[in-house]
DNA sequence: GAGTCATTCGTTG
DNA sequence: CAACGAATGACTC
């Protein structure tokens, strides 16, 4: 079920709002969903599984409501995801068990 | 129309 | 406090 990206007119909104999130910063996948007036917090998530717009949307800047990281390109739960902490380190965030202080680093849209 | 998905919230154990 | 299930919105076939 591996399809081509999905570039849609929501997609595009959740790829905008992801490339506003300042770096260093983290935003969640409710605050896009809220953003764009849904509660498709999935929807968000499917458009960044397959983000056409890869380095210069920085997927690994959107996490869980609770600070948690999702997911990363594709990757839910493996070493993969590593590679979305170590930017997110990169950074500047702070991940703790692969979770990030949204107290410090979620920035609202 | 049915199924899928990187989520979220609410209830129950 | 932790875990499970149900709900929600959008996209593809």
């Amino acid at each position: 079920m591996n399809k081509e990206c999905m570039v849609t007119a929501f997609s595009e909104r959740v790829y905008e709002l992801c490339s506003r999130v300042p770096r260093g910063k983290v935003t969640t996948y409710k605050a896009i969903a809220m953003a764009l007036g849904s509660r498709g917090y999935q929807a968000v998530g499917q458009a960044l599984r397959c983000n056409p717009y890869a380095p210069s949307v920085p997927c690994h800047r959107v996490v869980a409501s609770d600070g948690g990281i999702g997911g990363f390109m594709g990757c839910q739960r493996g070493d993969e995801i590593g590679k979305k902490v170590r930017l997110l380190c990169s950074e500047g965030v702070e991940v703790v068990e692969g979770r990030v202080d949204l107290e410090k680093y979620f920035v609202g849209v």
